[in-house]
DNA sequence: TCAGATACTTTGTCTATCGAAGGAAACAAT
DNA sequence: ATTGTTTCCTTCGATAGACAAAGTATCTGA
């Protein structure tokens, strides 16, 4: 009868982790953890327009437009107006910003893909499932996952 | 190759969830996530010192001050002076912040619940087994977890 | 052509968070 | 006791993230 909150108790941990480790992100690398979501979009295709990145982070434009003039300020990225439709603004990741995406620390997702790596066959396919089990139980939407682990890809 | 990938992506649909919920939190209940939070740990016993607060939400005690400074507004705590140790401030609940912490939407969790619930005897164990590894995957220390999921207990 | 939609920025306001500095009380050690 | 140290909390100033509302520029469909 307390599985439930058991279970509750451990996502509230690995929720939690996450936390902790945006802030540790902020203080090593010098970028938050909001800026490098962004700057992970922007960086798939190279550039991406506000309302992209709105869409995607699921935050309003005008969010967009400060998280996008501190990339600016720290040379991140730059901003450049659409050739085809003039009201877009391309924001285009510069050579450091590929670079700050290449070289973020990130701990967090290291330590998982290592005891990840570390686990069974079996227990490996049976975790994802869980896990895409659990996911679909919490959000209702077919969202866009993302924005969220604050750590780029997986390096391995 | 990538189950890790799809588990990362998992996760972070799972962090997302909450982040979001959050957002609604605020906006239907009067009251954010942090302060829900606080209000929580506060609610234990009916008072907790600051000290306190902050260890367990590990945040600095300056913020606590400020989120108390917000609850106080709103009447949901009252600060007393502590008579065994005149340091040490006691924050209190009062009767609204009692209220505040029984009638809170949590739509989240319910969800999760609901979901938990309609499950197989064998695949809710396999599931809080799961989780439970993942969150000692995840945190390293032994975390307090409970200022994590924004939204109080579960009513069963 | 022009009225409405769309994309973005600006402005103003909130919350959350921190570090540094400081007051007040408690404790410790002579 | 007195003096020095530590602990607890608050104040102050700063920053990030977030949003709403209002404004500007551009596009599109009728």
């Amino acid at each position: 009868m307390d599985r439930v909150d058991n279970s509750l108790i451990a996502l509230r941990r690995i929720i939690r982790a996450t936390e902790l480790y945006g802030r540790d992100l902020k203080q090593i690398a010098g970028i938050t953890a909001v800026q490098f979501r962004a700057l992970q979009i922007i960086g798939e295709k190279g550039y991406a327009t506000a309302k992209e990145v709105s869409t995607r982070m699921r935050v309003s434009q005008a969010t967009v437009t400060s998280l996008v003039d501190k990339l600016v300020r720290e040379n991140m990225v730059t901003r450049e107006k659409s050739e085809t439709d003039r009201r877009q603004t391309d924001i285009c990741i510069t050579e450091q910003g590929r670079d700050t995406l290449e070289n973020a620390p990130d701990p967090l997702q290291q330590r998982f893909v290592r005891k990840f790596a570390a686990m069974e066959d079996w227990e490996q396919t049976m975790l994802q499932a869980m896990l895409e089990r659990v996911a679909s139980m919490m959000d209702a939407e077919d969202l866009d996952a993302s924005p969220v682990l604050d750590t780029g890809d997986i390096k391995h």
